[in-house]
DNA sequence: ACAAATTACTGATAAATATCATATTTTTAA
DNA sequence: TTAAAAATATGATATTTATCAGTAATTTGT
C-alpha cells in the first residue's frame, strides 16, 4: 500500500492534485488509512465529521433515510472521490450516510488540513468548487429524472449508469453488484417493483442475471426504454 | 436605484461580500443592470453564460425541461441570490433555464470579474463554495422528498416552503403567487393533480385561496400532512 | 369593453406503482 | 452441514397518480 500522499495515484482523480508540496506533506502526515468491510458505515447521517474520506478502493453508497424508513441512495462514490467534503466545508453535521457496498480502502484526512488549504490555496478551493458544481448539476438531473420518468425508465437508466461508471467483469456482468434493495434505493422505488422490472427486462432479453449479478445484454433496447419507447 | 456595487445592500446576502474593495470596483464598473419582465427568460437551458446574474428584486424559477415536455422547477431564487454561477465555474453551458416569476431587477456581472476573483481571492472562492455546498444539500433533500413522499405530502411541503422563504402579504396570502402549473412543476406532478389537491386542502381548511392567491390557514395540519398523517 | 386565449377546475377512466401475502432461493452462522 | 435468517421472486389487490375530455373562470391584447 502506498503510504505517501505525494505518490498516491488516486490523487490524480480529485481536488488534492491542486495542493502544494508542503500542503500535501501535511495531509500525508495526518491522514489515517482505513479498511472498511462491505456493509460497514464510513459515517452516518447526522454525524459531525472531523475530516473527509478519500476513496482508494471499493464503492460507497451515500444515502438519506426518509420518514417511512426507506433509504434513498443519492450517489455511488468510487475510487478517487472524496466523501464528507460538504459537511466539512459548511461546518454542519452530514445529511447523508456513507456505507461500503464493497470492501473499501479509504484515507481519512482531518479537517484541519483541508480547511487550512481551503483558506490559503485558491487553486485548491477552485478545484473543490468545480467538483461541487459538477455534483450539483448531477443532482439536478436526478431530480428531473425521478420526477419525470417512470420507474421502468429509471431502472433501465440505472443499469446503463452502472455499466458506464463501474464497468463490466470478464463474464459480461456489471462490475458493481448491488442487492435488489440497493437497486430499488438508487431508483427510488419499492424493492418488489424493482425485482418485477428486472424479471421483465430478463424476459425481454435486455439483461441477463445470475444470482445477484446482472449483465447488460441489449444496450440499444435498454436505451430505448430510457427514451420511453 | 443604487448603481455602485460597493453600496449595494443585496451584496450582504451573497458571496460578493467577500470581495475586496478593488475587486468590487471592477465588478461595479463592468456590471449591467437589467429589468426582466414577468415571464421573460434570464437565460435558457443550453446557453453559454458570459456572466452571472445577481438578483436585486423579484423571483426567478430555475427549471429543466424533461423529454416529455414538462418543466421541473429545481429552485426558486430571490433577492440576494446569484444565478449562473455553476455554469461559469464549470465553464459549461447551463443545464437550467431561468425565467422571471415576478418582474425582476438583476445585475449582470461578466464572468471575467468572477473568474479573476475566484483565482485570486480564496475567501471569495470559499464563500461561493459554502453556498454551493448548501445548494447541494438542498438538492439531496429534494431528491429524497420526491422519491419518498406522496404528491399530497410534497404539496403541503411546498406551501410551507413558500411561506417560510417568501413570506405572506398583509392579507395573509403567500407573497409569492405561482400559477397552478408552476406549483405542479415545483412539486413534480401533473397540473390537474396539483389542482385537485389544492381543492382538497381548501375543503379541509388547510389553505384558502382567492384566484391565484393562496394563503395558509392551518399550518399545524399542513405539517401533519407533510409528516404523513 | 370584449373576443380570444389562457388558466383553473372537475369527472371519468386508465395506467403506474405500492403493499400485502406467500413461496422459493440464497446466504449466514452455529 | 444444516437450521435459521435473509434476499429474491411472483401473484393478487389496493392505492396513487396521470391522462383525457370537457366546462367554467380569468387574463390578455386590442
Amino acid at each position: 500500500m502506498e503510504s505517501r500522499c505525494e505518490n498516491c495515484i488516486i490523487r490524480q482523480f480529485n481536488s488534492l492534485r491542486a495542493m502544494s508540496k508542503e500542503e500535501l506533506k501535511k495531509v500525508s502526515d495526518s491522514k489515517i488509512t482505513k479498511v472498511i468491510k462491505k456493509g460497514e458505515p464510513l459515517f452516518e447521517e447526522g454525524d459531525k465529521l472531523n475530516g473527509v474520506y478519500c476513496v482508494r478502493n471499493g464503492v460507497s453508497k451515500l444515502s438519506k433515510l426518509s420518514a417511512n424508513g426507506k433509504d434513498q441512495i443519492v450517489k455511488l462514490a468510487t475510487k478517487g472521490e472524496v466523501l464528507g467534503q460538504r459537511s466539512v466545508i459548511s461546518q454542519e453535521s452530514t445529511n447523508l450516510s456513507a456505507v461500503a457496498v464493497d470492501d473499501m480502502e479509504v484515507c481519512f484526512i482531518p479537517k484541519e488540513s483541508i480547511n487550512n488549504t481551503l483558506q490559503k490555496n485558491p487553486n485548491f478551493t477552485l478545484e473543490v468548487l468545480r467538483h461541487m458544481a459538477h455534483d450539483l448539476k448531477e443532482a439536478d438531473d436526478v431530480i428531473v429524472n425521478i420526477s419525470q420518468k417512470t420507474v421502468k425508465q429509471r431502472m433501465a437508466e440505472a443499469f446503463l449508469y452502472l455499466k458506464n461508471n463501474f464497468g463490466e467483469d470478464e463474464d459480461g456482468f456489471l462490475a458493481l453488484t448491488l442487492s435488489r434493495e440497493d437497486i430499488s434505493n438508487v431508483v427510488g422505488t419499492a424493492t418488489e417493483s424493482a425485482i418485477r422490472i428486472i424479471s421483465e427486462f430478463k424476459k425481454k432479453g435486455l439483461i441477463h442475471a445470475s444470482g445477484k449479478k446482472i449483465g447488460i445484454k441489449d444496450e440499444r433496447k435498454l436505451l430505448e426504454v430510457v427514451e420511453g419507447f
